[in-house]
DNA sequence: TACCCTTGAAGTGTGTACACTTTATTGACC
DNA sequence: GGTCAATAAAGTGTACACACTTCAAGGGTA
């Protein structure tokens, strides 16, 4: 949709995502443009252009004349969000389920399999979550249709700051593994409508199980910190 | 998700949307910044900022060191911009039955008469696209899932500039008014999954429709202007 | 003291100049 | 005459300057 080779915009866009998703820069953070063009060695008008295509990706809020901010979901937003994400990859699974060729269903199958060694394993919880985010990737690439593809990644892009989450709810990771067992399942039996059912359950339970943590853990979700509570409360 | 009072990027991008929407500017045009920042008395920085929204909105397309051009749909994206908008309008129509309400409810069968009406007594097809743009639009906003209703209409904006065509196919309006039929009593009998199966197909139907149109009319698809259509080949 | 107005600083929005990339054109060479 | 390279033209990407808006602090008035 946008460039070949990166320009500097592009540089600059990159950078500030990664600063979202790696919680340098947390939701309520406040992006000055003079600043950031200082920090990146460039001027104002590459940051300007990484800002405004930040702002219509969702990432980041900004309104006329008032400094941008990082986006501040409310759980009432983030509830939204996963209710939303929860159809897409429900439709997108109903797709796939018929499909998605062998080779795709062998890597999706390999996923889940290296995910369940992880979990038997007590293995790293944070390569867990890269795990769980790659299986739902694979089901939605899977439905070959780039529309709904991109579109899902876009809604997802939006939640993963906080989708990384469930890893510290105790007895989550099981649960999830079980879920996605049942997907799985569902797919290899050919059963597209049962798939998208499944699906819709899993990613609204994630919502859900996401939302109760926020609860447990904050009395107030204004400072809410995504990626350093993962540090802090990582094993 | 922008601004409160508009900035001069904003007008802009207002001003490039309703040329595309109204056809003065077609599917491949290239887009000038300067040209463009003359055309409106303003300097290249507002109309490039106008730009990159309107390619983060995938209405044109852009590539570095390039010109923007007004997007072009080759009939396999159309037919997946379908594909998905299908998938996103069945899943505000699962949500909607059961979130409607009773004021909600009456409007779109206010809606879905007029239209109705129009039909029975041959009226102007163009108002016959318009309530039907607007039977869509009652329904997906009926879910009241934000994030779900902004990219449901995300998605449809891109198919808007081809959507209204059908009206000049024989006989689909006939049969579009037969399937919001079936959607409307299969919202009001609250029977959600069977709703999701009506409003699918239905969405699906009018891509098909679409393809078809353009297929008959057009030998290549690279010069292709929808607006112009309505105005030749209408009553 | 409370309220409002002024005033300054901070920061965004826009105009303009220029460098760099792309594309079209010309002319030389085969 | 056709092909390719050099060159000019067009257009984008970025830097910088300045105007305008917002916000906060201070001072004057009731």
């Amino acid at each position: 949709m946008t460039d070949r080779e990166p320009t500097q915009a592009d540089t600059v866009r990159l950078a500030i995502e990664r600063e979202i998703f790696g919680g340098q820069l947390a939701p309520g953070d406040a992006l000055e443009e003079g600043r950031l063009a200082d920090r990146f060695g460039v001027s104002r008008t590459p940051v300007r252009e990484a800002i405004t295509q930040l702002a219509q990706a969702g990432l980041i809020t900004k309104r006329a004349h008032k400094r941008a901010v990082v986006s501040q979901l409310d759980p009432s937003t983030l509830l939204e969000l996963f209710e939303a994400l929860a159809e897409l990859e429900g439709a997108a699974v109903f797709l796939s389920t018929s499909r998605m060729s062998a080779v795709e269903k062998l890597k999706l199958k390999d996923i889940h399999e290296a995910a369940a060694k992880n979990l038997r394993s007590g293995g790293d919880p944070n390569e867990y979550a890269d795990l769980g985010l790659a299986f739902h990737q694979q089901i939605v690439r899977g439905c070959h249709n780039t529309a709904l593809i991109e579109t899902t990644e876009w809604l997802s892009l939006r939640v993963l700051p906080y989708r990384r989450f469930q890893v510290v709810a105790p007895g989550r990771l099981q649960r999830n593994q079980t879920h996605h067992d049942a997907i799985i399942s569902t797919i290899f039996a050919g059963d597209a409508e049962s798939a998208r059912e499944e699906m819709r359950r899993h990613t609204l339970e994630q919502g859900d199980a996401l939302m109760r943590f926020i609860a447990l853990n904050k009395t107030s979700h204004a400072d809410f910190h995504p990626q350093r509570f993962i540090k802090e409360q990582q094993i």
